[in-house]
DNA sequence: CGATAACTTGACTATCATCAATACCAGTGG
DNA sequence: CCACTGGTATTGATGATAGTCAAGTTATCG
């Protein structure tokens, strides 16, 4: 690990500041006492990285896996001609880096897109409570990953807006970070963009035409949705599920065409 | 299972059908001679899925994983008016639905592009170089799939094509199935549209190009890749390797904006 | 309160989508 | 052997979505 990661600050340790971590791993598949327990131990040694500093280094050689307790970060590319592309969001309560092979290379950059907490995720004894809450955690997270290659390749930009947009808030509920429709969102247009292939501008112009609509409001790094339920429908979002059944997607998936927005 | 699978048929038994598959797996990481053997019964025992039939479908219990022996899969994705995304494929020597956590339920309908010959993934004892196998290629999937993302997010269409047939041309060749720069290409102009997030008219239009261009030859469902090094160059593709370091991507990660094609 | 980053806006362009024919090609049945 | 058929590929004309460039206008934070 090359980060500038430093102890954790007195402050920072004041009850409950990993309560949102702790509270979606919960959610993923019920806690029992020994596997809380262990979280809390591990939590109890957390560390910071500091905004746009890297957590993983692509092609590096990986540290065990990690659970994020605050903060957002993100899987990134960057292209020889300087474009980026965001290929997947952490958020708190979601583990970064969990590999099942001899061979613990990172692949991909993983970058603290704010300041980030970190501890150690704890090992998780075969059959234990915690096996399944990481099963389940990988599982969501590469659901995400399949809904984002969707999100790119069929939607347009004021879906891919509104799509990720739903993702975040979700994803937030789980860890009790939203309040009514609303949630911290710590990402700039810029960084937006970079998620959804789109420029800066055109992401920007998206945004105001949502908010004249109605659909959305956005001030300081805080994000309204006015009726999430309407947008989920209007853009057919499926949301992941690990609990049960999903409605379908679409229809038979057997035949069809391709046909863009 | 819905498909209409049937036994294999006695002229499909012939020696090394299933070699391809073989072949790719070891690539993975040499097979032991028990896990060879291992694999050599459950492959006795395969079945076909034809075009267009499901092998798995989103949100139904799956079956144990399965190994493709013969054939090209994908997993998709219809959305309600009948968009088509295309998320991932799968090439003989792939695995198909391995889950880690209690809950077998499907997280996308994956459908037969051709017909398909499939058998159990037989199971990996811990320890075994089977598992290991297993794991990397599990790896290698998530890799393929966050390439895919940065193809759809910030390659332009004449890249989104090259950048994918050389995805397809690197995992045929570990299966062996290409010869000099050429290989199969089953996918209809249609289904290539549908994996790149573009129109099956535009895509007609920058394979043309491409072939006057003198990059590419693609006649009858075979395609010839002039000079894989160089269109790999020019756009900066990263192959995902799990046998070391991998070459950076860009530079330092740390900032830079997003400037599109 | 000044400086830097983030957000907005306008004018213009380009890539890609849409619509609609037409050409091709393999397999089928007469 | 050949017309017929359905799927696939190709082409042209036109339009819309999103990108580019460049200049402001706010915020935000030492």
């Amino acid at each position: 690990m090359t980060q500038l990661s430093r102890k954790i600050r007195p402050e920072d340790e004041v009850e409950g500041l990993d309560a949102p971590a702790l509270r979606r791993l919960n959610a993923l598949g019920p806690l029992d006492a020994a596997d809380r327990e262990r979280l809390r131990a591990a939590m109890a040694e957390a560390r910071i990285v500091p905004v746009r500093h890297p957590i993983l280094t692509l092609g590096r050689p990986m540290p065990e896996s990690q659970i994020l307790l605050q903060g957002w970060a993100a899987r990134v590319r960057i292209l020889p001609d300087g474009r980026r592309q965001f290929m997947s969001f952490y958020l708190p309560g979601d583990v970064i880096g969990r590999v099942h092979h001899a061979l613990p290379i990172a692949s991909a950059t993983v970058l603290a897109l704010t300041e980030c907490v970190l501890c150690t995720a704890p090992a998780a004894p075969a059959g234990s409570s915690l096996e399944q809450v990481y099963a389940v955690g990988e599982a969501l997270d590469e659901a995400y990953l399949l809904g984002h290659v969707v999100q790119l390749g069929r939607l347009n930009a004021q879906e891919r807006i509104g799509d990720f947009l739903l993702e975040i808030y979700e994803r937030l509920s789980l860890a009790g970070l939203t309040v009514g429709g609303s949630f911290e969102m710590p990402l700039t247009q810029e960084m937006l963009a970079d998620a959804l292939g789109l420029t800066p501008v055109h992401v920007n112009r998206m945004i105001q035409q949502a908010r004249r609509d109605g659909d959305l409001m956005w001030k300081s790094g805080r994000v309204l949705l006015r009726d999430p339920d309407r947008t989920a429908r209007t853009i057919g979002r499926l949301r992941p599920q690990v609990t049960g059944a999903q409605p379908e997607g679409g229809t038979d998936t057997t035949s069809e065409p391709s046909r863009p927005a």
